[in-house]
DNA sequence: CTCGGTGCAAAGCTTTTGCATCCGC
DNA sequence: GCGGATGCAAAAGCTTTGCACCGAG
């Protein structure tokens, strides 16, 4: 059962842009729609500059500027979320058609897991209510170490003085 | 009943400083408590910049390197929080003696509110549990609109399409 | 044809680094 | 006095901006 594939959340985002772009009246030009699918062909949290290179790599004349301009449209029509995961680089992911969650990160490998809980809602209500805002979006981020193998730091460093 | 004021707050963040310093053997320099003081002294959640021009309108010779590297140490030993708000600079508060806490931050006027919420920390834990992974610390930011009469948006833009 | 969008490179901002000097230990 | 820490300035990394050209409407 995959009543929507990646193809077609794709197809749906296009859709989306194209009508937001003509409700503010921008053009609808073909590097937004090319920067649009690769994001959409991408499964990962990306930074820009990866972005960048991909489109690059595959010979397709973009700019870094062309790209931040897009990236900021895309935020804002909630196609794509941008996060702060704590370095000084934003990072990227689609978001149509994918479920609200949140983000677990590992403070040694830095991979990036997802989770959901309906809590988070809850809290955001609450609070929203309690000081009187009105909340649009909010970001979860829990960090940690992961159990994984390849995991650098696997073994807990046992605080050593100087031995 | 202040039993722990803003000032013996002070004091006691000095002795885990001090003794943090001397568990990793490191000096125990005055630029490093004159900064520390200067944090515990504020109430914001303030950024490098505005730390280092504080302390530089009082007269005191610091270096925005040394500021840097002193907050790392700080937040390594737990008596600063440091926090990536969503801008591209980094903005720190005193942790000591302050209640754990998230924010609430106002899109259109940029103020920093804080709630505590007792289910982040069962979230935290339940999550941890599930994907194996030894939680450290989280970021919770909700981010909405205040209704403030000093804030610029107080208005909500209503979704004006051409006329 | 217009003028918004693009590519490129330069500039801007936050943070890091290199090096001579300084001072805690 | 040794070696870590500092101040300063230069460099690095991410993002924004200026400008001439291009192409969507």
């Amino acid at each position: 059962m995959q009543s929507t594939t990646s193809q077609s959340k794709l197809e749906e985002a296009k859709k989306i842009f194209t009508a937001y772009l003509e409700r503010k009246e921008l053009r609808k030009t073909p590097e937004r729609f090319a920067i649009l699918e690769e994001i959409y062909r991408r499964q990962d949290h990306f930074d820009v500059e990866s972005l960048y290179i991909s489109m690059k790599s595959k010979n397709y004349r973009v700019s870094r500027a062309t790209v931040y301009n897009t990236l900021d449209l895309l935020v804002e029509c909630d196609l794509v979320t941008k996060h702060q995961f704590g370095g000084n680089m934003a990072r990227y992911e689609k978001s149509y058609g994918y479920r609200q969650h949140d983000h677990l990160i590992c403070l040694d490998c830095h991979q990036v897991l997802e989770f959901c809980d309906p809590r988070i809602q809850s809290i955001q209500n609450m609070v929203g209510e309690l000081l009187q805002f009105n909340i649009k979006h909010h970001s979860l981020v829990l960090y940690g170490h992961c159990q994984k193998n390849e995991c650098p730091n696997k073994k807990q460093p046992a605080e050593k003085k100087n031995g």
